[in-house]
RNA sequence: GGGCUAGUAGCUCAGCUGGCUAGAGCGCACCCCUGAUAAGGGUGAGGUCGGAGGUUCGAGUCCUCUCUGGCCCA
């Protein structure tokens, strides 16, 4: 019987949208004890993948094992719909179809608004395209009432977060080194950024000294000619930018002669660096402690300065000449520096990635790009370049464009991630570092580690992006150029976009928009502050920090409940998602957002490789649920280990449709024999099952499956749940139980005692199990259920589990069961003696104490045998051939009360009493 | 290069704080059933635990190194 899951489910989904699924499961559980849970937002662009499907679906596992075991689990997923993949997409479009032109011509703003315009609808039509794939995977959410980062409501709360952060002098703005992006002309967040092979330039260039005398001495040595420091680079775009050398005061430098003209280097560098430069010959003259080289001074190449020698701890002897290039303007390592040692954060790169006009003559106006190759042959010439040679090494790009971003200091704002927070002086990192120790609980556990590592080494976070989708940072410009932003501002601000979304930053006028404001009850404003004489600044917001104030945004704002119990999203959201939530929410409430993080790994290949369109080892989720329906990929889902790298081929999905399938005509042969029996009328008090019977052996081990899905459930193991859900169905029911009760199904007078407890018995897993296969087989569980219970209203998702009935077995059961497998080892056997079908068998069982015979009832049964016998005296079971029995036609079994009766049939004493003959 | 993490039968996975001949399911082989039948049942063959070294009376399970992947970073 096939499931035909890719034609039925859509019916069973279009069931629960028309019976408001949602809303009702829901209100079931009123007054249950609420789970917390909240949805990280994908971003709103393409197909869903694979990997939306592992995270939905794991999602959804939990949102229906909560409302299983009654308690309410509201649900409201949510999108990032700002940004620059949309953003960039969007342009791509108009500049392909020609509009770009005319958009140009406009004003500022009105620009901006047509830009906004567009990817707002492109935004929407991603949110409706992945709600249909997401609603198709059977998960089940307020889809109706999703929230979206670009809402003015949502816009609205994510600046009250902002500020509170400002008032919690969290926020501020700095000339800093931040990763540019030259082809989005934006600063980007490390999450931005991905990291690709690239070849480069690298170079050894001499800086020859300033005062030849003052080297000497420091050395100790006479020397005629003016000696070098040798740098070692490969940025040498970044050399016009060059304002220190940078040497390690513990290191020992040489003063080395080298094919004639004198330079320094770290002594443990020398060997290295002459070989690969294939130098004739080496002559180290001296040497000296970086300590006392510092305060020494050099002249640029070819600007026009001199400049110092400065210490820096980070100097390493791994690779390069212990001699640091240092440009404040193009590193985070030398910004610090530079602003230690009092120089300049010079950055002579424009954000079309052009040097300006303070660069020598022959590098302005060229690309940073094209400078590698002119700076290197312009050194070379000058004779300045002491070697140089291409390398490959991973380098920074772009996530978006895909183009190599460069190190840059422009104005940005930041979040201070050491500053003291006004309320109680402890800065996020400490607070951050806290939490993840004592507050919040990982799921799997080196979770922890991984989130401590990755705070500890978390520079301040940029929050400033140059474009124009997304929320703007609602700073202004002051008439003395100065910048305007206060708590109180921001707040003022908020008003107008919680009315007109944050559009209003680009239709209205500063006044229009500090509306609220008043700067007579703002501290912070600044003196004779006149809003008519503002005007706007236009950085947006890091979108991070839009889905990092969701707490806010959506269940503080929703009512849902702060802090939230479960965040659930990939591995790669320790840096992301859980970070960028966490920072936010310490810095305006003080709390974490959330009690515990679980992870789940990526998807790859067969072969272990990471999945991804190029290689074409990628699975298409609209071919997945077409060749297999959304339950065998839930079950799939539910039956993997997601704390690591998650294997993936199209050949699991067709196993795990086997083992679906399993389950799924497990649940037919119950159902099926249910047929003539109503449990209204028909059924048996299960709590008088006799210890010794099969029925209450069956109940017994439900009891304990139920249990034990149940506690697997609430721990998120859902693999465990589907193994023990498959295991129950496969070996206690298929293999065991349904073959034992055949018989009495099919050959016992319908209404005979006994067949009406094993079928109450029956009624009673059928529904049980339904339930308990709920999260997991929504569809599969639903149309059982219907069946089950009768009904069209019938659905098994809002029904809450109840306790399992109190049935005993009898605790000789698990002996019973031994002696089972030992017969059937037997029963084999005994197919090379010529009996083949165990019904042509009697089995004699050893019992040596009696304690068999007890269960003499449904013995023969449990081995799908004719007859057994207990013997005390027998040590083994052993196998009666029974073929010259006469064989009861209706049951096939030879158990030795077989005889022609009246109306001329062979049947056994059972038998002819079931069809009313003597 | 760094942090975290994984590598157990053909496949997917169990194996807690080191201790009996390393387990399960699927698949496979052989057999049975033909009243769950594009079903059902039984039996069985497959791993020395990525590799090397070490600690220990004893290691898949601890340590070191190494190989091959994954995520995040530099």
């Amino acid at each position: 019987m096939r499931a035909n899951l890719a034609q039925q489910e859509p019916a069973s989904l279009k069931r629960w949208t028309a019976a408001n699924l949602y809303a009702e499961a829901l209100a079931r559980r009123e007054g249950g004890e609420p789970f917390v849970f909240h949805d990280g937002p994908p971003y709103a662009n393409g197909s869903i993948h694979v990997g939306h499907l592992l995270n939905k679906v794991l999602k959804d596992l939990v949102v229906r094992s909560r409302l299983l075991a009654g308690q309410p689990c509201p649900f409201t997923p949510g999108w990032d719909c700002h940004g620059l993949p949309i953003e960039h997409r969007v342009m791509t479009d108009l500049v392909e179809s020609g509009k770009i032109k005319r958009i140009a011509e406009l004003d500022d703003d009105t620009r901006r608004m047509a830009i906004r315009k567009a990817c707002r609808s492109y935004a929407e039509k991603y949110v409706k395209f992945q709600t249909r794939q997401m609603q198709r995977l059977l998960t089940l959410a307020d889809y109706d009432d999703p929230y979206l980062t670009m809402n003015p409501r949502y816009e609205r709360a994510v600046l009250e977060v902002f500020a509170e952060m400002v008032d919690q002098g969290l926020v501020y703005r700095a000339l800093k080194p931040v990763h540019w992006s030259i082809a989005n002309q934006t600063a980007l967040a490390e999450a931005e950024l991905e990291y690709e092979d690239r070849e480069d330039l690298s170079v050894y260039v001499d800086f020859e000294a300033d005062d030849a005398g003052a080297v000497a001495a420091a050395f100790g040595v006479e020397l005629d000619r003016t000696p070098s420091f040798m740098i070692w680079t490969t940025t040498p775009w970044t050399l016009p930018a060059n304002l220190a050398i940078a040497v390690n005061e513990r290191f020992r430098y040489a003063l080395v002669r080298v094919d004639g003209s004198e330079t320094v280097l770290a002594v443990d560098r020398v060997e290295a660096v002459t070989k690969a430069a294939g130098s004739t010959s080496v002559e180290v003259l001296a040497e000296a402690d970086g300590a006392s080289l510092v305060g020494l001074q050099y002249r640029h190449p070819f600007c026009d300065r001199v400049s110092p020698i400065v210490a820096a701890e980070y100097v390493t002897l791994e690779d390069g000449t212990g001699l640091v290039h240092t440009a404040p303007g193009h590193g985070a390592d030398d910004y610090h520096t530079g602003k230690r040692e009092g120089l300049d954060i010079y950055c002579p790169v424009r954000d079309d990635g052009t040097y300006d006009a303070t660069v020598p003559e022959w590098l302005r106006g060229m690309s940073v790009w094209d400078a590698n190759a002119a700076v290197t042959e312009h050194l070379r010439h000058s004779g300045h370049l002491f070697h140089d040679h291409t390398f490959v090494h991973s380098y920074p790009h772009d996530w978006r464009s895909k183009t190599p971003v460069i190190f840059r200091s422009t104005e940005q704002w930041f979040v201070a991630v050491d500053a003291a927070t006004r309320r109680d002086e402890r800065s996020l990192r400490s607070m951050a570092l806290d939490a993840a120790n004592d507050a919040i609980s990982f799921i799997p556990q080196w979770g922890q580690n991984r989130f401590r590592g990755m705070l500890e080494s978390r520079p301040d976070w940029c929050l400033s992006r140059q474009r124009a989708w997304g929320l703007p940072i609602p700073a202004f410009a002051l008439p003395d150029g100065g910048v305007f932003l206060t708590a109180a501002s921001v707040r003022a601000v908020s008003q107008a976009v919680a009315e007109r979304g944050s559009d209003a930053w680009f239709t209205d006028p500063p006044a229009t928009l500090l509306a609220g404001y008043d700067p007579g009850s703002d501290p912070d404003a600044p003196a004779d502050l006149d809003v008519t004489k503002l005007t706007k600044m236009y950085d947006i917001f890091d979108v991070w920090f839009e889905s990092g104030s969701s707490w806010n945004a959506v269940m503080r704002e929703r009512g849902q409940g702060f802090p939230v119990d479960l965040y659930l999203e990939g591995s790669d959201q320790h840096r992301g998602w859980f970070q960028l939530s966490l920072l936010p929410a310490l810095g305006a409430t003080g709390q974490p957002p959330f009690r515990s993080v679980l992870t789940h790994g990526f998807t790859v290949d067969k072969d272990g490789r990471k999945m991804s369109k190029s290689t074409g080892n990628a699975l298409d989720v609209d071919e997945l649920l077409k060749h297999h329906g959304a339950d065998v990929c839930r079950w799939w889902v539910s039956s993997i280990a997601f704390e690591n790298d998650i294997k993936m081929d199209e050949s699991f999905f067709d196993t795990a449709g086997e083992t679906y399938r399993k389950v799924r005509n497990t649940l037919r042969f119950l159902l099926s024999n249910l047929s003539d029996f109503d449990a209204s009328t028909m059924a048996v008090d299960l709590a008088t099952l006799p210890a010794v019977s099969l029925d209450a052996w069956v109940m017994d081990v439900a009891g304990r499956v139920q249990r034990d899905v149940l506690a697997a459930y609430e721990r998120y193991e859902f693999r465990r749940a589907n193994q023990l859900l498959y295991d129950f169905c496969n070996e206690t029911l298929s293999a065991v139980y349904c073959a034992a009760v055949k018989d009495r199904l099919y050959c016992d007078r319908p209404d005979s005692p006994r067949r009406r407890a094993t079928q109450s018995v029956m009624a009673d897993l059928a529904t049980r199990l339904s339930l308990l296969l709920a999260p997991i087989l929504p569809h599969t569980a639903d149309e059982a259920y219907r069946v089950s219970v009768g009904g069209d209203d019938a659905c098994v998702h809002l029904e809450v589990i109840t306790p399992p009935p109190a049935v005993t077995a009898d605790p000789a059961w698990p002996k019973v069961m031994t002696m089972r497998d030992e017969s059937l080892k037997a029963l084999e056997a005994a197919k090379g003696r010529g009996i083949e079908n165990p019904l042509d068998a009697e089995v004699t069982i050893p019992d040596p104490d009696g304690t068999f015979a007890a269960f003499a009832a449904d013995f023969a049964d449990l081995l799908g045998v004719s007859r057994v016998r207990f013997d005390a005296a027998a040590e083994t079971p052993v196998v009666t051939d029974l073929s010259g029995e006469p064989r009861c036609e209706r049951s096939w079994k030879r158990d030795g009360t077989v005889r022609e009766r009246g109306d001329g049939g062979m049947l056994s004493d059972r038998d002819a009493e079931a069809v009313g003959t003597s």
